[in-house]
DNA sequence: ATATTTAATGCAAGCGGTTGCATGGAGTTG
DNA sequence: CAACTCCATGCAACCGCTTGCATTAAATAT
């Protein structure tokens, strides 16, 4: 069996509430005692037991990690184990840990959190997604539960913990780039306007425009469903017109390999004869040819920024609700050519 | 506070004892009483405290996941994070907990996966990678801790659970794919010889060659540093060779992609010039122009059937060392062409 | 009818910590 | 020097559940 505050309170010749004490570092135990308790905590290889710390303390120091359920946003490059990494490698360094959640659907998803809630496992929570008339959301606020989102809140933003990219900046900077290299006709292809990160890179696209003078063609923006590897035909058409842009802003990389893949088809060539951002910055990016000019998020930093977000909450419950913004920058490769 | 133990015997009118035997469905409580027990746990919506029970009964229904340290591995697609999905899900229906453990160093993961074995929190690991040489998989197997690899044991072999693609088998069936498009001239890309997983491919590579009495060229066989996106030399040169392969299994879909560059380049097209089975399925075969065909391996069932493994064993301590293989699919996209 | 077995349940001592309160001794004060 | 603080530590109850053993009542055997 493991040493136990008893051996080591025997051990020091105090009693095992010193020896705890000792553990929090509480300022009625004098430095003297400290030092011999924590000698003998070396001498023994002591290392409290998490469960039985909860379980005195009622609390647990797990946070649970959502993922979220539809199969389709899973893909989505190495964004989420980045995270999950993230948040981890945070959390272990304050002896914190964390456990996934992952359901099939949203119902099954929300009864294990439910459950895990009840028997006291799991405090508090980060959502790796966000999304509007989400039913674990919901529960969440509605219960008080800690959580944080990555993504941009919809609902109860105000009292909600958030960690994000600055969307519409990033999408600002990224046709800035482009105007730099001396586009002014720039097409933009995103997914349906419900996915938030899509619409606001979107609209940093517009204000890229109106800040530089630039008139926007409206019939230059595409939109995709989620899933990319069936681009409409409206964007071969829109490859094929001889007015067609120089360039393009695309909401993630999977519409950078996309749109290469169009290019291709229809003959154009990538940088030549059409300039590509793309957002994320993923192995995508990297592997596709041309690799891609992509805007990187630092998906690992948002994955630390959550945690630490809902550490100090945890430990500090009358903070208020605070929303991050990880920067963003730019990784040029081979998409984008000065016109 | 939540429901405990108490609120529900006083509910039922027995003792404590009772209501947990009953959610043990201990055959020494009668079936009646269960019944009126299981209403009242109903009635309140109990759910039994996790860190008292593991407390209590001296374990800690918690599976640490240890994904690989490497940067460069972390990234090979939705491998991981699927792996992770499918051992959660399993974990989840059965009342365990899963925590990912995530080091920037080897030694930073052994140390957090040592402290939490010794502070109880977690004991038994699934590890998603395979190495030689690997201090985390030395330090389990010499402490007796319970633990399986994702993959094929190195040491200890006899001695360790694995879960497992058959990789020759899979090779085998790839080049017989092509062999059978009539394809004579199969050239191999494959990562160095210590990834054991490359090299088993090509092992079955070659077996379908023996078989069909097909002879095997030597120089049709590359090796790339792991790092795709810097394909070798001596490939450009092998492609330029007017008696160069028809056909290429490679590894991983990853090197699908770089040979696709690679043609690109030389002028050559998929299929029509070379025709390309990859593997592992993943998005990137997908999204690739043109979509590669692939051999499935199957991630989730793998996940799944280590936390079976993993929770059979733990509940169950002088079961045998099983290995596991997952069987694979071949999913047919355009980079194949009959001759 | 009494002794003996058996089945069903309860008692109470843990599991390994935490923490409010009591305690004792050193230090201060008048 | 008695009275009083105050600081450092220990005591013991408790967190919620598990489980070996005792207990009781019913069933069976004698």
């Amino acid at each position: 069996m493991a040493v136990t505050i008893r051996d080591v309170a025997a051990l020091a010749g105090v009693s095992p509430s010193t020896v705890s004490r000792t553990c929090k570092d509480n300022p009625s135990i004098s430095e003297e005692t400290k030092e011999k308790v924590r000698l003998a905590m070396a001498k023994l290889g002591y290392e409290p037991n998490f469960q039985a710390s909860n379980l005195a303390s009622q609390n647990s120091r797990t946070i649970g990690i959502v993922l979220p359920v539809s199969e389709r946003f899973i893909y989505v490059n190495s964004f989420f184990l980045e995270i999950i990494r993230g948040i981890t490698q945070y959390c272990n360094s304050r002896q914190y840990i964390t456990t996934i959640i992952a359901g099939e659907t949203e119902d099954e998803a929300l009864q294990t959190i439910r459950s895990m809630v009840r028997n006291g496992l799991v405090d508090s929570f980060i959502l790796l997604y966000s999304k509007q008339k989400d039913p674990i959301t919901s529960y969440l606020y509605n219960e008080g539960i800690l959580f944080a989102l990555i993504g941009k809140a919809y609902h109860f933003a105000n009292q909600t913990i958030y960690v994000d990219t600055d969307n519409i900046l990033a999408g600002q900077n990224a046709t800035e780039y482009l105007i730099n290299l001396n586009h002014h006709h720039i097409g933009y292809i995103g997914y349906e306007r419900s996915l938030i990160f899509s619409s606001d890179r979107k609209y940093g696209y517009s204000l890229a425009h109106y800040e530089h003078n630039i008139p926007l063609n409206h019939d230059y923006s595409v939109e995709v469903r989620y899933s990319p590897n069936q681009m409409p035909e409206e964007l071969m058409q829109l490859l094929r017109r001889p007015d067609r842009p120089t360039a393009f802003v695309v909401a993630d990389d999977f519409l950078g390999i996309a749109l290469e893949r169009c290019c291709r088809e229809c003959g154009l060539s990538i940088p030549n004869d059409i300039s590509v951002v793309s957002f994320n910055n993923s192995l995508f990016a990297e592997l596709s040819s041309p690799p891609l000019t992509s805007i990187d998020i630092n998906s690992v930093q948002l994955g630390i920024e959550a945690a630490t977000q809902i550490i100090n909450h945890a430990e500090n419950p009358n903070l208020p609700s605070t929303k991050i913004i990880v920067p963003h920058r730019i990784v040029e490769r081979e998409s984008c050519k000065k016109l």
